[in-house]
DNA sequence: GCCAACGTTGGC
DNA sequence: GCCAACGTTGGC
């Protein structure tokens, strides 16, 4: 079992749209890391739900429903897709702003890798969030 | 709207 | 293969 990250822009995708369509393809990553991320999510893994550019917080769990295949929107290039079923909203959300102000989680990649938009953390530092979030899996 | 951080591109 | 220029992302 592995934990990530997973970001959107809301008003692009929101996680509310992904809990009614209750299935999200994630394509159109073209970020190599990003993708080689996507490539080692395996059926079953947990990925946190990030509001970038508006609300920028954790706001819900999604989880792999689908491991990784070639990414229907790309014309050309080696991409891949995921697929995510939702996996519970958070009982309140977890801002950027307390993320960084929390000590255990000043190594994770939201914090020194601001520009990266799938990225993995460890069990400890998900559990972080869940905590900070109020929420019990 | 600005700008820092990072990735990619392309000239040499 | 280096590095400057440029584009994109995303926080502020």
């Amino acid at each position: 079992m592995n934990y990530w990250i997973i970001k959107s822009e809301p008003d692009v995708y929101s996680f509310d749209r992904f809990l009614e369509e209750k299935v999200a393809t994630w394509d159109g990553v073209r970020n190599y890391q990003a993708r080689n991320n996507l490539r080692a999510m395996e059926k079953g893994d947990l990925a946190l739900f990030y509001h970038s550019n508006i609300g920028l917080e954790v706001v819900g769990i999604a989880k792999v429903f689908e491991t990784h295949f070639p990414d229907p929107t790309a014309e050309k290039g080696d991409w891949s897709a995921v697929r995510f079923i939702p996996h519970g909203k958070l009982g309140k959300p977890v801002p950027l702003s307390l993320i960084k102000n929390t000590p255990e989680l000043g190594n994770i990649a939201l914090v020194r890798n601001g520009r990266l938009s799938v990225m993995p953390l460890n069990e400890e530092e998900f559990d972080t969030i869940l905590k900070l979030g109020e929420t019990k899996l």
